[in-house]
DNA sequence: CCACTAACCTATTCACACC
DNA sequence: GGTGTGAATAGGTTAGTGG
């Protein structure tokens, strides 16, 4: 992606992930399963995954790309097929669309969990596969479920940012640090994140002023006190989510600037 | 060089838990 | 019922790959 491949050479934890090269005979059972249904339920995409052994994640960008492709030839069949109410396997094509979706389980974050996704989203909003599959691996769950995790935190941030226009947010240098004019002016992103969640704002061990100056343990969390140590992390993940300046676009521009943080 | 396409993004909406 | 938030989606961009 834009901040991941660009000519400044590899950088640990940002970069994207690598391409998926689906054989013919997996592009052949994706196209045909397309065919049938284009929006399948998570469990059919975990199906998928088995079958031909490939993450569910990128089962479920591969239909996503598919639809985008062929959306307006799809669109009009769909269309057909709804108005027309009739013909075989109009179920299956209609999978994820008419009938009540099967959504993937919603995860449950601990508060931790969130402290240390909120912790490495403060360090960089726009982590790469290295970084995220550390905090998957870190947190305990799939990587896919990180990256939607900081998509949802960025879109969050983003509708704040547009609801709550607070000029006096200086980035605490009362400058803009290179924010595109696309994403509107640098706010105290890092504070309305932290106070947005339900879980954060009854820990008040794990406020903003908590993330400056890590406190040695959370009441809430027994585990808590080795996150924020630091010492018991690799040092790779320190790393990645270092904000590297100019890899880092939109949000990485607003953010204030960090204490010297020694974890993601 | 160019077409194709995986990866990734924002914006928006849905769905569900919690208060 | 309102709010927060994970999941899903549309639609767009970027960049790797192969002809």
């Amino acid at each position: 992606m834009v901040q991941d491949s660009s000519s400044n050479g590899p950088m640990l934890g940002n970069h994207m992930r690598h391409r998926t090269k689906f054989t013919k005979e997996q592009l052949a059972i994706l196209i045909n399963t397309f065919n049938q249904m284009p929006y399948p339920h998570y469990a059919t995409r975990q199906r998928l995954a088995l079958e031909i052994r490939a993450e569910e994640s990128r089962i479920q960008v591969w239909f996503q790309n598919r639809r985008a492709r062929s959306f307006f030839q799809e669109r009009r069949e769909l269309k057909e097929a709804l108005q027309s109410s009739q013909g075989p396997g109009k179920d299956s094509l209609l999978e994820g669309t008419l009938s009540k979706k099967i959504r993937r389980p919603r995860t449950t974050y601990s508060p931790s969990q969130l402290f240390t996704l909120f912790k490495a989203f403060r360090k960089n909003p726009y982590p790469g596969i290295h970084c995220r599959e550390q905090l998957a691996k870190k947190i305990g769950v799939p990587e896919s479920r990180v990256q939607t995790w900081f998509q949802n935190r960025r879109s969050r941030l983003h509708v704040k940012i547009k609801k709550e226009p607070d000029e006096s947010f200086q980035g605490g240098q009362g400058q803009d640090r290179g924010l595109s004019s696309r994403y509107g002016k640098p706010r105290k992103w890092h504070q309305l994140e932290l106070s947005s969640s339900r879980h954060f704002s009854e820990a008040p061990a794990l406020t903003t002023a908590a993330l400056g100056t890590p406190p040695l343990g959370n009441p809430l969390d027994p585990n808590y006190s080795g996150n924020i140590n630091g010492s018991q992390l690799p040092s790779q993940i320190e790393e990645c989510f270092h904000i590297p300046g100019s890899t880092n676009r939109h949000i990485a521009s607003m953010l204030p600037p960090l204490p010297s943080l020694n974890f993601c």
